[in-house]
DNA sequence: ACAAGTTATGTTATCGATAACATAACAAAA
DNA sequence: TTTTGTTATGTTATCGATAACATAACTTGT
């Protein structure tokens, strides 16, 4: 193996310094065009590569922004992670992922491991993280950005929604067509805290309108598949016959209730609506579509962005000048509760 | 904004050198265990996080593997980075993803972006790259492996298999059963390489058994959604009504050729048989339950995990140790081709 | 009790780029 | 012509850890 091409080399070639080697890489360094030219031609017949590494270390610009999400697999995410590298590639900035796997303890680790790699900025998914997790980012010194909820006790800037309030909208609109006997299918235990926050969502909207709120079906750990989804339907159909509607925790898990449904042939809408959340892609296509809760993950990954690259120029800093952003999600009324 | 915590600081407080605390901080360093134990106090009360762009900087070992796929919302691939990185995960290497859109020229932009980076290896989906990309990594010195695909002319090592020929198993599967009009929905262009193979597989396959392979239908640009499936699906009952089956380029797809069959009333199997490709989620529990292709994107993705922890660990290096490691993959017979 | 081996710690040089400052060469303004 | 400004380039010190080597302190075997 032989040793590795250094500016060092590509100077002692062009006849320069390596300063002005490292001129001729950027876009705004003052060169002249003819020695860039012949600089950056030699720099590629060596073979020579940038060494991002270094020049990291030195100039202590990462041009890392830290992400962490719950899942990789989760079309949500992934869309609010796209819209965000969009508009962070702009300011060159790149997107370092990190998965959490609906777990605060996981998430503490992969939050240290950021820190160790010095991002500019961290976006976190949802408002519940551990002590040591909050302790960790407050000393960090950078910006720290919580989304997809809005917490009571936020550790820096926020863009999200209250996962419980759109559960008011979604049984209103379930109660206004003459269904009472509800039910909601999440998950077992509390790790995806924005599902737990929709199940509490639930509950309350139900409680307002007096009506019980005991057919709570849990369908494992989280992420709630679409098996799970189809399982608890199952078991739902089987202790509470007469349930008019569900509400499920995802849209992935709301399809597999719908699919149970079809084998059982239980009719949707007329026998039991049903509804997701999310507006998937699967939302709008199956059949019948699907009522569903559309979150617009890209505008949060969007917001998030343009939020990160306002706070890296400098507007807006100290804990006096925290940003809440509120996004409004949509109801969208699908064949599956018509 | 304070200057930030060093190794310095912490040694001064311990009243240690800068290299036990360094010490302290590595695994299977000589340091004593009541020293480790006050240095990590001392370390973790002053907020001291450990910087590993000065280590990696130093050390000249990034502990990053780079791995391009061309989606991020893709569940086939998220599960192959997804065991891919369980595996690094062991050897302390973490994985830098990077996304081409499905392009060979964005491929060989991040594939620039990720050399810049010193990775200890590179991962790529499928065979096809840029003449430039090629030149990149034969110089970059580091083990490179190709996934998803079994290239004619591979850069390095492979794990994969061969799109086209599971064409020709899912092809005899719907002959058997007596459908010799068969129809394949795919891409438009030949952005998604592994698509673009399927579909050449398909044509072959057709061929070898004396069929027209004269309905192909293109659904748009790559990766092809579940709507491009369903509005594919509604130009092929329309103009090659007699069709008996028709695969399509990916489960999503295929979902999306179901649900139009199920709003035109078109039964399946019964008047069409339906295939996709992937096992994805839904392949199992849409009704009816899909034919498909297991590509089995978890073992491509241990097995290149594992591959490269051998390669790092200085077993087999020079060209002629290049590895081959093909996959098989699995046909699902489900509902929809019964 | 002493050699040899082991464990814990310190010292020095260094990874490859860039910030900060210095200066030469030339152009424009006074 | 001299001053001032601009552009292109060079020089020096440095970011924070770690490899390599050195050595002190302690253990073990004979």
């Amino acid at each position: 193996m032989q040793r590795a091409v250094t500016m060092k080399d590509v100077a002692q070639q062009a006849g320069v310094s390596v300063m002005t080697v490292s001129r001729a890489f950027k876009q705004h360094a003052s060169v002249g065009e003819e020695t860039r030219k012949r600089i950056l031609k030699i720099a590629e017949d060596l073979g020579y590569v940038f060494d991002s590494n270094a020049a990291t270390f030195r100039s202590q610009r990462t041009g890392f922004v830290a992400v962490a999400i719950p899942s990789i697999n989760n079309a949500n995410f992934a869309d609010t992670v796209g819209a965000m590298s969009e508009v962070l590639k702009e300011a060159d900035l790149q997107v370092l992922l990190g998965y959490s796997n609906y777990d605060i303890q996981e998430e503490e680790v992969i939050v240290e491991q950021f820190l160790r790699r010095r991002p500019e900025a961290i976006v976190l998914t949802g408002g519940r993280h551990t002590e040591r997790t909050r302790r960790l980012l407050d000393r960090a010194n950078i910006p720290v950005i919580e989304t997809w909820d809005l917490p009571e006790d936020p550790i820096g800037h926020v863009v999200g929604f209250s996962n419980a309030a759109t559960m008011h909208d979604l049984v209103g609109h379930l109660v206004a067509s003459g269904r009472t006997r509800i039910a909601f299918i999440g998950g077992d235990t509390d790790g995806d805290t924005r599902g737990a926050d929709r199940r509490r969502g639930f509950i309350r909207a139900m409680e307002d309108r007096s009506l019980a709120a005991d057919r709570l079906i849990g369908a494992g750990d989280p992420p709630i598949s679409m098996r799970e989804g189809a399982d608890a339907m199952s078991r739902l159909l089987e202790n509470h016959p007469d349930t008019q509607a569900v509400i499920c925790v995802s849209d992935l898990s709301a399809f597999g209730a719908l699919t149970e449904c079809a084998r059982k042939g239980v009719k949707v809408p007329d026998d039991v609506a049903v509804a997701g959340f999310g507006a998937y892609d699967i939302s709008s296509i199956c059949v019948p579509t699907l009522t569903t809760v559309n979150p617009r993950p890209e505008e949060i990954g969007r917001k998030t962005g343009e939020l990160i690259r306002r706070l890296l120029r400098g507007e807006g800093t100290g804990d006096s000048a925290l940003v809440q952003i509120g996004i409004e999600p949509e109801l969208s009324i699908g064949e599956s509760s018509a």
